[in-house]
Formats: structure tokens, sequence, C-alpha cells
RNA sequence: GUGGCCGUAGCUCAGUUGGCAGAGCAUCUCGCUGUGGCCGAGAGGGUCGAGGGUUCAAGCCCCUCCGGCCACCCCA
């Protein structure tokens, strides 16, 4: 096969590329909703929207997730811009919040300033159910403030927005705190000293990651690594002062709030830029570690990034993840993609006629579709039903004469003729004014 | 990136030891020239994921690739 042949797989059609899909209207339906119940909830709770770029200069994620991470060495879409510059599709936004927070001068906003983000990501993995090459992440962010309750709040938050879906109860929240940067270098040192002369039982993988991130080690699920894991040193044993008062803290504001969790020492998280508290929905099935959302603090990287020293804390969560449990449970969401009326016609003059009736009773708020371009009554009716219209207006050249309509219902059959300028006040009646779908942005300000 | 299962119409799937590519649903047309649903008749729609090989003959056998799913890896 030659390699142009190789992205197109039948025949001259052209496919989408590994990994990626089209959001088809039935899945928007989702996709709205999710979106919906993000910015209602955040927006509650003094958020703003922020939108960074889908691409970003490589060395941001490079500094910002770590170098060594899988995300950055092997998962990034990355490509030379025409005068080589190399640039990276966003694997996640955290990095891109931080820089924007930097370049946009935030730091001079009162503190902390609370952002949120709802945006396609692109990391080049192998598809799965729930895991694509572009997926939509939402997240929120609090920065410029360090405290375990803008933590707990965090995890309040997601954990909020898990149960506007439907999806809270399908989760566990795992815990942890991986301390300060000075504790955790003490302690991957002591990790390293611990299995200087252990390396021959360590997986292969084991024993790369122990020259970049020892810490991994503690999740591997090769047996001998396992055991080893059990009998190594613990991370809470040379926690820092500082950082176990604030975990300490964040659990005791967590039970306030009556949050449960699921203290989880080996819970490292895959991005470097974290600091003390890390935590991830994990899906309750016996065995599973499919997570939805994750998140916590990274006290270091608006530092580490050319700020100033500046705390924060945030969540992520997946769109497309969401979306599927909300799917395996069945849950379905609400949605306005149904109309109120159709409107049939038959003949140039009632056609005419149609044109502006359709745009009077959209104006007055009702969902309205016509076929303009077929003209039999029969096939105007098949549509109306086919569509779901509980109502349908037949227009023909007799009404036009007698400038009637004829409102018929769908669902009984009985139908009625009404003069032409009762027509809309009538829908509004049938369709009830508090389902009808006004459209207000809202008042112009000018000045 | 590694391993496994899978790929036939828009959807769900039959297709026997290799022998003329099918069904149900959906779409469109007609029966019914201005009245939907039900019913009946008919039509369109496929290079059987793609390319190559074996064979008189391949949806079926062999190889390669593409894509989907699953388990790793990792994460959201």
């Amino acid at each position: 096969m030659t390699e142009d042949q190789e992205e197109i797989s039948a025949g001259g059609i052209i496919q989408t590329p590994k990994g990626v899909h089209d959001i088809l209207p039935v899945d928007h339906e989702y996709h709205t909703f999710i979106k919906k119940v993000v910015r209602h909830r955040l927006r509650q709770a003094g958020f703003r929207r922020i939108s960074t770029p889908i691409f970003e200069f490589t060395e941001l994620f490079q500094r910002g997730i770590g170098a060594d991470t899988d995300i950055v060495s092997k998962e990034m879409y990355t490509f030379q811009d025409k005068k080589g510059r190399s640039l990276t599709l966003k694997p996640e936004s955290t990095a891109g919040v931080c820089r924007a927070y930097i370049q946009n001068g935030m730091a001079n906003l009162p503190q902390p300033v609370q952002l949120y983000y709802i945006e396609p990501h692109f990391r080049y993995d192998r598809p799965q159910k729930g895991r694509y090459r572009q997926f939509c992440h939402f997240g929120f962010e609090i920065i410029g403030e360090s405290d375990a309750a803008l933590d707990s709040q965090t995890i309040y938050l997601a954990n909020l927005i898990n149960k506007d879906l439907g999806i809270a109860d399908l989760f566990t929240i795992q815990l942890n705190s991986i301390g300060t940067p000075q504790s955790r270098k003490e302690y991957a040192k002591v990790l390293t000293d611990f299995y200087f002369d252990k390396e021959r039982s360590l997986c292969e993988q084991c024993k790369a990651r122990l020259k970049t991130n020892p810490m991994r080690l503690l999740d591997c699920k090769e047996e001998s690594c396992g055991i080893l894991a059990q009998i190594a040193p613990k991370m809470a044993d040379y926690l820092d002062e500082e950082s176990k008062v604030f975990h300490a803290d964040l659990k005791e504001y967590l039970d306030e709030l009556g949050i449960k969790y699921v203290e989880n020492p080996n819970l490292v998280r895959g991005l470097d830029y974290y600091t003390k508290t890390v935590f991830e929905f994990w899906d309750s099935a016996e065995g599973a570690q499919n997570a939805i959302g994750g998140g916590g603090r990274y006290d270091g990287l608006v530092e580490l990034l050319g700020g100033g020293p500046t705390p924060a804390v945030g969540y992520a969560a997946g769109i497309e993840r969401i979306i599927a449990n909300m799917k395996r449970e069945k849950i379905r969401v609400p949605h306005k993609d149904v109309i109120h009326i159709f409107v049939a016609q038959l003949g140039k003059e009632a056609k005419k006629k149609c044109l502006s009736l359709i745009a009077d009773l959209r104006e007055a708020g009702v969902k309205t579709m016509g076929a303009l371009g077929k003209d039999s009554i029969k096939t105007h009716l098949r549509l109306a039903d086919k569509f779901g219209a509980p109502y349908t207006i037949i227009m023909g050249l007799t009404e036009v004469r007698e400038k009637v309509g004829i409102i018929r219902d769908m669902k009984v059959g009985t139908q009625k003729t009404v003069p032409y300028e009762k027509i809309v006040p009538e829908v509004i009646k049938l369709i009830g004014k508090e389902n009808l779908d006004k459209y207000s942005a809202g008042e112009l300000l000018y000045g």
C-alpha cells in the first residue's frame, strides 16, 4: 500500500484518522448538557471562563508537564511551523492557563484567580472506548493562594458536578499527598537507595522508571515489583511537616463537607507539576482504575514557567468518558431539539404565504419546520409525523383565498380552521407560553 | 508502543465444504391528484475495510496495511 492510501481505507472515500470521530447531534445532547452543568456550577462559585490556544510552543509542555512524562515523551502532536518553530497541540490545559496567568498579568488581579475551561485536547495514544486522540476536557483552576480549604473546594466542586451528571456514586475519590518538591526529592532518593541492590527483581519498565521517576515503581502491577512496593519506604513517613499539616487540614475540611474519599498512598499522577494534594475519581468497580477526572495542587508550576511564586490547585475531567459512563448507566439528558410545529403547504401561492408565517412563528418562539422543497400534502404530513411535531399547519390554495389556515392536532387527528392573523396566537396557546423557545442574549450596553 | 478479538447496505446482522452478495429496520416512490401513523406493492443503496497472493472461481483460504474494541502501558 502506498503512503497516500494508508490514511484512506475505503476506495477513495476519506475517513477520519485513527482515534478521532464526528460528534453527531445525538452526542451533542450530552455535550451540551454537561457543558451547561459545568458552566452553571463554576459560575456559581465565581469562576470565569478562559480559552487558551489549541497549539502552543512545545517548550511550554516540556517545561510545564515534564519532559520525562508519558504525555510529553510519547503522546504529543508536535509539528514545525514554516519558520521551523516547534509547536504542539495541547495535551492538557493547566500549563497553558498558567502561561496565560503570567502573560496577562493576572497576578495583579484579586487573588486567587478562578478560571475554568472546556476545550479540545490532543494526545497520540492507542484509542479505546472513552479514550481518543482528540478529546474534550473541562477543568478549573484556583491560582494565587494556598490553603487546604481551597483544595477541599476543588474536590467538592468536582464531586458536585459529578452529582449533577448522575455519576458521582460510580466513582471513588482517591486521595494522597506527594509533599513539597523538597520532601519529594528526599523521598525519591530514599526510594532509589532502597531499590539500589534490588534492580534485578524489577520489570524492564521499572528499571527505566528508577532513573526517571522512582515513585512510579509503587503502583506497578508486576508481581515482583508489587511485593517490593509493599516493603518500600512509605511517602507518608517522609512527608515534610508543612505538607502533613496541610493534608490533615484538607481531610478535616472534606469530612466537614461530607465528602467520602479513599486514602491511596500510591497515587502519584503522571504530571510532574503536582505538589502536596493529588486526587483522582476512579471507577468504583472492582479492580478498575479508569479515571474520569483528576487534579491536585501545583504550587511550583507558575514559577517554573517564569512567573512569580504562585500556589495553585485544579481539576480536569474527560467529557467523552463522562458520556460513556452516563450511557452505561442509561442516563439520558433533557434537550431542546424537538419541534413544536410543522408547516405543510400546497401550491406556490401557499408556499409564499407560509414563508412569512414560518418567520412569524419562529419570532414568537415556536420551533417551526417546513418542507419548502416538497410539494405534496401527504409527504408533508408524513414528515411532520417523522419529526414528531405535535401540530401541523396546513395551507393550500383554498386557505390562501379565504385568508385562513388549518391547525391539525397530530396526536388526536382533529383540526380546526382559524383566520390567518389568529394562527400565531392560537399556536402559542396550544404549545404553552412556558414552552416557547424565546431567545434573548440580554440587553446590549453602549458607551 | 506490546498482545488478543473483530470488520458484509445508513443501522442490526445472516451468508453452509470456496460456486450468481442477502434479511429486518431505515430511506425514497406509488396505491391515496388536499391529509401522517396501519397495510400493500416497488425502487435506490455494497468495489463484502483496503491492497496483493492462491484458485477455473474468493465475502470465505494466505500475506500486508487501515480501522474498531479489549487487556497492558498510561491517563481524562
